[in-house]
DNA sequence: TTGAAATATTACCCTTTGGTAATAAAGTAA
DNA sequence: TTACTTTATTACCAAAGGGTAATATTTCAA
């Protein structure tokens, strides 16, 4: 049993919080495949525009994707290769159980 | 590119969403020496008795603990294998960027 | 400069969530 | 039964978070 402190602990909750959302699991899927601008992120995952920023930040503030501008257009990629193996690892988790 | 539909990525949020917090965190992490009744629990962590009734709940019904009478006392144990590579995973994480 | 396209931010609403105190429920012993 | 212990639930408040429309910013081209 490691000895874990608070500051690593909120840490990896705040890592968890940023990948608790769907449309981040789908922005971050989407750049699987590599680079992707935002403009296709948002019509790829169905989202509008603003959502796709706020999301982007959010995912760009905890250091899992980084931006590249390329005149008007920026390119997010997956800066966080770490992100892989918890999705992967948390794609074979647990079905939720109902109120008993 | 692996396809995965949408009730797969909100399983996916919903075990992400649990883990979010540093609470719950404490919690596993206590458990990871095997099972402990709420009031250990409640001690150790420095969570009041209903908070940690409260977090118990969510993950016992996210399927990540399951409970085990004992008298009065319940005892709660880690269900969900999972958990401890996700955890381990997360430990080297990225550090937030702050606002730039 | 003006105009157009891409991205970011703001303001607002609404829902969710965590913490707490008080209360309820469950189990055991006498 | 009553008394006691342990755990669960409820009601309430405050804070945080996601979605959206409107607006602002950035960048380049003409």
């Amino acid at each position: 049993m490691p000895k874990i402190d608070q500051r690593q602990l909120n840490r990896m909750a705040t890592l968890f919080a940023t990948l608790s959302d769907p449309a981040r699991l789908r922005i971050l899927n989407s750049l699987r495949g590599g680079p992707r601008s935002v403009s296709e992120i948002h019509r790829t995952c169905r989202l509008k525009q603003a959502n796709t920023s706020k999301h982007l930040r959010v995912l760009r503030e905890a250091g899992l994707v980084s931006p590249q501008r390329a005149g008007t257009t920026v390119h997010y990629t997956i800066s966080e290769p770490l992100i892989f193996g918890l999705c992967d690892l948390a794609c074979g988790g647990p079905k939720p159980k109902g109120h008993s």
